[in-house]
DNA sequence: ACCTGAACACCGTTCAAGT
DNA sequence: ACCTGAACACCGTTCAAGT
């Protein structure tokens, strides 16, 4: 597990193959099928450890302030992870690894069902930000984009709080 | 092309391989190459063909509406090619494809500086958005998912209006 | 200009058999 | 309980050679 951690870490998601994890490991590949069912649920646990670094926040009572953190916090997270926000998106998707991420966002957000929903939306824009922020970092890497990594982590993060200021602002309209 | 379309259709992103489309075509996997530098950039090929049925919508001056249209029309091109959102995302995220979907969004929202900054909020959102539902749906397809594919479209429906009209309700505040 | 054939260096997963 | 060994059915990409 932690060596899927450092993995990842090190050659990144395509490369993080269950050959080269058993290798890395000292052991075969098929000797990974007993702990995992499969390369899918794999992921999963390596997701609940990206986003488990997403500290609960202090709550201070202002909400705008609480969600910024925690919204800050996550994508600190996904992108402190090569291809954290791919792993975590995806394993998101198919409803695999834990809900402690939205349950927390929610919370920050005040809690009940205007919450939750508010939640989800918010989580899909900080995971669509995080991935495409990253799948460029990666591309800047090896020349592929334009931009240095500084550059696009620059640019992105103004985009990043708009966004974020924007899901609060309508909130307090629509909800 | 077509046949890449038509293969992504049957059979899904995952098993879109070169080898396979080849097949498809009668023709051997390396002749691809002669077309394409590689896979990537084939993949971008078939981005830009899946957004490029969201029509351009009549411009009726009333932004809101002009908007959640254009949101709407992005949505179902990317929902109505399976894994179309994913094929999107990471095109969009290479900086591979055409910037059409970038460029009708910040028309929508009124030109300028601040219209192409929420583009790319509402963007990211939308994209977001349809990575998780369309692999939501794909797992419900086989079982890994508790609910069927009406219910979870019916579901997340809810939450993509309430996510443009946030974001579309945040621009006037902040911008 | 466009394609074949063959090769290189890989994949995820299964399953009998071992300890 | 946990792992090995071997197999099955695949990958993307390159490159000389053919037409």
């Amino acid at each position: 597990m932690d060596t899927a951690i450092r993995l990842l870490e090190e050659t990144g998601l395509p490369d993080l193959s269950m050959r080269r994890l058993a290798g890395a490991i000292g052991v075969q590949p098929s000797a990974l099928y007993w702990h995992f069912e499969n390369k899918q649920s794999l992921l999963a646990a390596v997701a609940d450890r990206i986003v488990g670094a997403a500290e609960a926040a202090p709550a201070t009572g202002d909400r705008d302030a609480d969600v910024t953190a925690a919204a800050i916090g996550l994508r600190d997270a996904l992108l402190s992870h090569r291809d954290g926000a791919e792993v975590v998106l995806s394993t998101q998707a198919l409803g695999l690894g834990s809900e402690a991420t939205h349950r927390r966002l929610a919370q920050a957000l005040g809690g009940g069902d205007a919450a939750a929903s508010a939640a989800t939306v918010l989580l899909q824009f900080i995971l669509g930000h995080a991935s495409l922020v990253q799948q460029r970092i990666q591309a800047a890497r090896f020349g592929a984009y334009p931009q240095d990594e500084a550059d696009v982590v620059a640019t992105t993060s103004a985009d990043f709080s708009a966004g974020v200021r924007m899901i609060l602002a309508g909130l307090d309209v629509t909800g």
